[in-house]
DNA sequence: CTGAAAGCGCTTACAG
DNA sequence: CTGAAAGCGCTTACAG
């Protein structure tokens, strides 16, 4: 900086000025000043730069998993999933323009003390949380730390928390209205874990839909295995299903396959609804009919939101919920 | 740290040696320092850290797609390719106990000055670069900067940087082997695209394990659909086919289809090996037998590597070799 | 609009 | 083994 400095005659306050942009520098010296940073190849040191001005200029995605699975397939579950992919998109797309970086960061339960001190140590200026599990304790223990934060669902208890979500009935009764209109009879769904909302939301918002009918469920894990065994299992149960809700579209792929592996055709013998519209939907054979959640514009809110709050640090938290559209394909 | 020196009754220095551990402190001072640190709750700045020990105690792990599709895609192809998933397992697993952190870095085409000027900010003090396509500058550029750098396999050119691969040809050639033994008559290949190696070798290994023989080739995009794509074209052609390899699990989970659509059995009239022993291969129907690469390992080696470039800027760049395995499951 | 100076919170020779 | 002091490379009141 010095050597920019001296090669422009100016202080280096005002190299850093220039830099920095806030306020202003007469146009003569500030053309001086940028030849001077071209012709050096000069790039700020951002671990001084973060000393003074106290902030990183990145933020994390903390992606936890409250249980202690072994690494390879927690890993590989958030690497397999599209819906982390489309996280990420959208919130890298909405940090850009504030010139902010993402550090995705995966958790499990062995990890957590890590990612904290992590936090603690000032790497980044605040949280983008997705953690989903109701007993999860890293969004309490991140609030603690005064960090700023926004999750990606609604906080188990009453944490004073920002967050972000789709509204997980509204989308579940789309999918049953959808079944019901479609002259099903026998309907059954698919649901997630029932310990984080995605699954119990989504498995009450079916059923709430579907008032006077006795709607069989079967748990599965939000992977593509998980989704045909649970599918299998309501099968064996219920030769005679005729409508079928999958609360996510990886799963629904799964279940397409058991549906199918039994000899049954859909959508004409089984009809199948998934949730997400992920790129998983277009994988399925017959393209999936399945509940939209926006999940980019979803992520890039909760980065604005965050962005807002580590701007203004007493700024009241909001939730923002989404609503969920039904995408028509071939599968229902 | 004034306080934690204040509670413990030493100097700043002091505590900052036991923090770091790298001299020997009296215990009886090190113990109260403990106990001072403890109480306070005082977590180390990790600005002011750097800024002296220009060290960050993080690595970039920088996903390199040299084409500039839109965001979306590029991310979601990442974030869906257990590929990925795998790399990061390995390289974390290897960075923990050096308290060394991993920071994703995905680009494309239209973001690579970005990462270049991240990288030359200091963010980090290494990389370790996924990049495979022969005409990427990125690996030319990250060498030009300077920051050590270990690439995921042979750099385009004559570039003297350390890399990781697998044995490309010795892994074809265990396929086309198997494929031989097995007695199949009409071979052929879905190969990877021809401008990365992952593609060019494995299909190179393949012929010329095979003399004599033609063996059709079609080129797929390691994506599940551009896998069954390319199966289709290839039995188009050849409607006699009896072996098949697929240069990538994800493919080949596509390429099953493809056959078992056109109401052909696997293995008994057509055989299929992949390439990975990823995820995606106990996901096939029939269960894939496919050609291990031991990429948790790889990606391992790659950041034992880059520590001990960062450690000794002096090194001199090496090669690591993996050697791949066949995994025989049902699919051949 | 610009510069001189202080200061951000650490680590590390240098003495002792 | 420990402390006083310098210094890492920036930014930002404070004057002017």
């Amino acid at each position: 900086m010095d050597e920019v400095a001296a090669a422009a005659g100016v202080s280096r306050a005002t190299v850093s000025r220039v830099i920095n942009g806030a306020v202003s520098v007469a146009p003569a010296i500030r053309e001086s000043v940028q030849r001077a940073i071209a012709r050096t190849g000069y790039v700020p040191n951002v671990a001084a730069r973060s000393l003074v001005t106290r902030r990183s200029d990145s933020v994390a995605l903390v992606i936890s998993e409250p249980e202690r699975p072994d690494d390879h397939s927690f890993l590989n579950r958030i690497f397999t999933d599209p819906y982390f992919g489309r996280v990420t998109a959208g919130a890298t797309g909405a940090l850009r323009p504030h010139d902010v970086h993402l550090v995705v960061v995966p958790t499990d339960a062995a990890d957590h003390h890590r990612v904290v001190r992590y936090l603690r140590q000032g790497h980044v200026d605040g949280v983008l949380l997705i953690s989903s599990n109701e007993h999860d304790p890293l969004p309490a223990q991140v609030h603690a730390l005064g960090i700023p934060a926004v999750l990606s669902s609604r906080p188990p208890g009453p944490l004073p928390v920002s967050y972000v979500d789709v509204d997980q009935r509204a989308g579940a009764r789309l999918a049953a209205e959808h079944l019901l209109a479609r002259g099903c009879r026998e309907i059954a769904t698919v649901s997630g874990p029932l310990d984080i909302p995605a699954g119990s939301e989504r498995l009450a918002g079916f059923r709430s839909a579907l008032p006077g009918l006795d709607i069989p469920a079967v748990t599965g894990d939000f992977t593509r295995a998980g989704g045909e065994a649970a599918a299998h299992a309501l099968l064996d149960a219920h030769p005679s299903l005729d409508g079928l809700f999958v609360a996510s579209d990886l799963m629904a792929e799964g279940a397409l396959r058991a549906v199918q592996d039994r000899g049954r055709r859909v959508p004409s013998d089984v009809a199948v609804v998934g949730f997400d519209d992920s790129s998983a939907a277009l994988e399925c054979r017959p393209a999936l009919t399945t509940v939209r959640q926006p999940v980019e514009e979803m992520a890039a809110e909760m980065a604005a939101l965050l962005i807002a709050h580590i701007d203004d640090p007493g700024r009241s938290p909001r939730s923002v919920i989404f609503q969920p559209t039904l995408i028509r394909r071939d599968s229902a």
